[in-house]
DNA sequence: ACCTGAACACCGTTCAAGT
DNA sequence: ACCTGAACACCGTTCAAGT
């Protein structure tokens, strides 16, 4: 029993075991359980399990802060995007929900109404303003596979193990020899550092079309 | 029994199931009736469930062609960033397999090897090799969320329904203006001319990086 | 509307045994 | 090494029933 069940509580909760345990290790018998309640009280509020996921994205997306409303429409996306990387990097286990799930509660669509204000502010146009913040989205969510997923370290992904290393080393070196050279400053680089390198490129790209439509941006 | 069960031919036999079912139909136990074996069988050759989705993510990492050798590196890119797309569109069930599981059987980084002797070729020396692809790989696995996780289409999703829509449109109107005035736009995108978009945009900034630290790229 | 308990139709994987 | 069959310890969700 508990507290009174609602939605949200239920969500946070789950979040909470998610945090703990992985996405994996999430159960809506285990759910139930934490919250003092069976296994089906939860279906009164989410009508099946991937609903209840799709409102821990909310509550996740809802956690990414909004920029001042003064500021230049450069450093206005800097902030959003750094804001949604560090959302991540405080639920490592759940943030694969982000790529999975859109936002579109109020809550969660908060800091994207922020974003588009600011373009729409600094005089991009409807498709402009599209167009750009499709191209960071695609680059922000591609950011989170790469490094909550740990892309390019494969000792800390899921411990698979075994069928990885199905190419030994001498091998490798001789078939993929540039893979070889390369795969060690993969694995050194700072994946701050390299976040903001793709993000200021996209940027440049956007102010030089904003600049060549004819305006001062 | 029909066929001797292999590695490979296990990965393809799951890869037609995924293709056909979704990564979510997928059971070792119905993988192993289209086999004709005992669910057990399959454990000889991947040590567990994960092991094989890996399996099948190196199968279609295979399928991305690699370029010819003597084109420009920007051609070069675009060759592969398009095979990767279209590699994943010809597998929408499967192709957050892509997002999960990076290339490392041989096979998977022929075309790796292939965008790394391009970009040492112009001149890239190692460090401006590994942060372009980095870049490229975030933009690349992106992509796919948002196309093929059908990330701004909300009806094509997996359909949660209920929950989804915990906003009726008027409110929605008064809340996040720019929301509703954008959204209608993003539905509308061309998928592939904005691929192409936010592609160039980088493509530009490797190249103006290359020309600043002092070559003829 | 909200919640329960039992039941259904599944899972991945371990284990002992066979070849 | 390769494969089987039974069993273990789980799942998400339906359904009938209660308040």
């Amino acid at each position: 029993m508990a507290e009174k069940l609602t939605q949200m509580g239920i969500a946070q909760a789950a979040l909470a075991a998610i945090d703990a345990d992985g996405i994996e290790g999430l159960s809506m018998r285990k759910l139930a359980q934490n919250l003092g309640s069976s296994p089906m009280a939860v279906y009164t509020y989410f009508p099946d399990k991937d609903a209840l996921l799709d409102g821990v994205a909310q509550l996740l997306l809802a956690e990414v802060d909004t920029p001042p409303e003064d500021i230049h429409w450069r450093d206005a996306m800097r902030f959003i995007m750094r804001s949604v990387r560090h959302v991540a990097m405080r639920h490592p286990n759940a943030s694969r929900l982000i790529n999975q799930f859109p936002p579109h509660t109020p809550d969660a669509l908060a800091f994207v109404e922020a974003g588009f204000r600011s373009f729409r502010r600094a005089g991009f146009d409807e498709l402009s303003t599209a167009r750009c913040y499709r191209a960071l989205a695609a680059y922000s969510l591609g950011t989170l596979d790469i490094e909550l997923g740990g892309y390019f370290s494969p000792e800390t992904r899921t411990i698979t193990s075994e069928t990885r290393d199905s190419m030994d080393t001498p091998t490798a070196a001789k078939l993929l020899p540039l893979v070889t050279e390369i795969t060690p400053t993969l694995l050194a680089q700072d994946d701050a550092a390299e976040f903001e390198y793709g993000l200021e490129l996209l940027l440049d790209g956007f102010a030089d079309a904003m600049s060549r439509s004819g305006r001062t941006a």
